[in-house]
DNA sequence: GAGTTTGAAACT
DNA sequence: CAGTTTCAAACTC
């Protein structure tokens, strides 16, 4: 029961050529104390290379030493960015190609050796030669369209890992999408991990059976990016898989458990759309408690008698569903520390995937295009950076991976009308978890729809409402009439855990063409985003919070001053004592053009909003301002050409 | 399951 | 930039 299933492949995403800034995931493993050699390595692509502890317990934990992956990402063109003491990197590369290629190969050596030490381990809980890792079964998977590198399992694999996976002690209560393994369905496992770790692979097809559905890993463009790992065998994560098997018929998407206790947590995997999981706060389930674990962060947790878990957020780079998991949690504004701690051993995070996706799709959407080839934002699928699964009843869909280029030309193309095309459509944030810790009376959670709704008669009641179905009040960004929404009406002071959302400022500025507003899509000014422009810059022993991490960490861990980062990564996030900035995400890294972005918000000033009022901690206390990965740039003439005839057909 | 309603997205 | 059209999800019957 404790025997790691070796034929899990493990994946490593290293993300795409355009893949700007943000690690694809941050499993990691602490050689430290692993006894364990699955050498999950933190950022996708890298690994180590030590250690050749048993399979009995892997734990994910820590970075390995600035040194060790200094030197494994120099002379591959990676920027390594660090922060003074430790957890925090970010890589770019101009050619993740060619380093996710040499990673790969690295990471078959590595494993080739692995394997040989640990073969006769295995043996030992298993006669069965394949649940022998092999070289193969790890990939280094490059999201480039254009990536040669893309490696796949081998043929084989998933017959060895369903096996395998079927010989594994199912404690782990995941829930995930439905797809019988052998229904030859593309499908995606993804396994996020209290907002830590998403993982997803990318296997090309038809040959990789080893996955149904995989991810979109799209391009940093915007905030929305998918880096995934996946395990394309069992559709487990792969550090995971050996403690945790997916609920029958459910592969697509996988929930952890919401740990029992502190010390037993395992995050739950989001993988299912993202502004769904809002829901999760409305309907009683705690995402508090669903998450709890990531506010652990650093602590170990324990999934499987003998395998421990730790997760680092600091370390992961989650793609926009992650982002909004993340969103979620910071809607909670759950300390850290100390305040987070309170865990709530029933919390239902599979029922979640039941009442809210899972019911029908297991979690996972199933569009049903018929015109827009599952290409455009009208495609739920498309929408959250996903391919459509066979389960969808889309027409003429090019969202596949076999149409990957144009999947991603057509997001390109998307996003050069709007950046934030692809970001979490529900924005959440939250006060420092110090502050909520010290006081309690304070609405954990705020959130709000990014750009806010337009709707006209169903009162902001129906799911057709993006805020209601985000689980969201309508906020004065909306233009909602006769907003009925329960979870805050639009002109309410302080609707449900919106408080403040809308800041003073946001009035003053609507006056000023020129001055930045709170709507995603005008954070430039003068060129620069307003942040740099308008913002003061904030001193890096300000920032507390999970600053320069992709968004989806902010708040989520408590702040250190080890993880303040370099200047050059305030571009993600920034938390800004200083300035009056509400509690609002500010998606400010928009090139110029995203001026243009239709932005509803920009046609409406908005009168003065009485009711909300700004607190007295939200006026003394810092700012959060959580700004976009920088996005594509706009797409030339040239740029567009080449996005091919599928595209331009579109 | 078919038809209608709705509002976001896309288009002009 | 405003108005219109297209689209697909949500909803109703």
């Amino acid at each position: 029961m404790s025997t790691v299933n070796p034929s899990h492949p493990v994946n490593y995403d290293c993300a795409g050529p355009n893949h700007n800034g943000v690690p694809s995931f941050g499993v990691i493993v602490d050689h430290k104390s692993v006894r364990g050699n699955i050498a999950l390595d933190q950022f996708g692509c890298n690994h180590q290379e030590e250690g050749q502890p048993s399979l009995t317990e892997i734990k994910i934990s820590e970075l390995p030493s600035q040194e060790q992956s200094r030197e494994k990402l120099t002379g591959r063109n990676w920027d390594l960015i660090m922060d003074d003491n430790e957890n925090f990197l970010i890589f770019d590369s101009s050619t993740e190609s060619e380093a996710c290629k040499e990673h790969n190969q690295i990471m078959r050596n590595h494993v080739e050796s692995y394997s040989a030490l640990s073969s006769s381990n295995l043996s030992k809980s298993n006669n069965d030669d394949s649940q022998k890792m092999r070289p193969d079964d790890f990939l280094c998977v490059c999201s480039s369209p254009h990536d040669p590198t893309v490696h796949l399992p081998k043929d084989d694999s998933q017959e060895v890992g369903e096996k395998a996976h079927a010989e594994l002690t199912p404690q782990a209560p995941l829930t995930c999408c439905e797809k019988p393994v052998n229904s030859g369905l593309s499908d995606k496992m993804c396994v996020e991990t209290s907002g830590c770790v998403s993982l997803s692979v990318q296997v090309g097809e038809p040959s990789h059976r080893g996955i149904r559905r995989r991810c979109l890993v799209f391009e940093m463009g915007g905030s929305h990016e998918q880096n995934m790992l996946c395990d394309p065998e069992n559709n487990t994560p792969p550090s995971l898989s050996p403690s945790v098997k997916l609920s029958p018929g459910d592969r697509q998407q996988a929930f952890f458990k919401p740990c029992p206790s502190p010390q037993s947590t395992v995050v739950p995997s989001i993988g299912l759309h993202l502004n769904s999981l809002a829901i999760i706060s409305k309907e009683g389930t705690s995402a508090e408690d669903a998450f709890s674990c990531e506010r652990q962060s650093g602590a170990t947790v324990q999934k499987h008698p003998s395998i421990s878990l730790k997760i680092e957020r600091d370390d992961l780079s989650c793609g926009s569903e992650i982002q909004d998991l993340a969103s979620m949690q910071d809607s909670f504004q759950v300390p850290a520390t100390g305040c987070g701690d309170n865990l709530n051993p029933g919390s239902p995070m599979k029922e979640i995937d039941k009442t809210e996706n899972g019911g029908e799709t297991g979690g996972c959407k199933r569009c049903k295009c018929k015109k827009s080839k599952c290409l455009k934002l009208y495609c739920e699928c498309f929408a959250a950076g996903l391919y459509c699964v066979g389960l969808c009843e889309c027409q003429d869909c090019l969202n596949k991976p076999m149409y990957e280029d144009t999947v991603l030309a057509a997001r390109k193309l998307i996003e050069s009308r709007n950046p934030l095309a692809f970001a979490p459509k529900v924005i959440r944030t939250s006060e420092p978890a110090t502050e909520i810790c010290e006081d309690t009376n304070k609405t954990p959670a705020s959130a709000r729809h990014k750009r806010g709704c337009n709707c006209k008669k169903s009162r902001c009641l129906k799911k057709y409402c993006e805020c209601y179905q985000g689980g969201v009040g309508c906020s004065p960004s909306c233009r909602c009439e006769g907003c009925m929404n329960t979870f805050g009406k639009r002109d309410d002071p302080l609707p449900f855990g919106n408080h403040g959302i809308v800041p003073e400022e946001e009035e003053i500025h609507a006056t000023d063409k020129d001055a930045p507003q709170h709507d995603f899509g005008r954070g430039y000014k003068d060129g620069k985003p307003f942040s740099e422009s308008v913002l003061p810059t904030t001193p890096a022993s300000q920032i507390r919070s999970s600053f320069g991490r992709p968004p989806f960490f902010s708040t989520v861990k408590p702040p250190r001053a080890s993880s303040i980062p370099k200047p050059t990564l305030d571009e993600h996030l920034q938390m800004d004592s200083e300035d009056e900035m509400p509690d609002i995400l500010s998606y400010s890294l928009l090139p110029a053009s995203a001026k243009n972005t239709t932005s509803p918000n920009r046609k409406r000033i908005s009168p003065p909003h009485h009711g909300v009022n700004l607190s007295p901690s939200r006026k003394g206390g810092r700012k959060l301002i959580l700004r976009s990965i920088p996005s594509l740039p706009p797409l030339t003439s040239d740029s567009v050409e080449e996005l091919g005839p599928s595209v331009m057909e579109l």
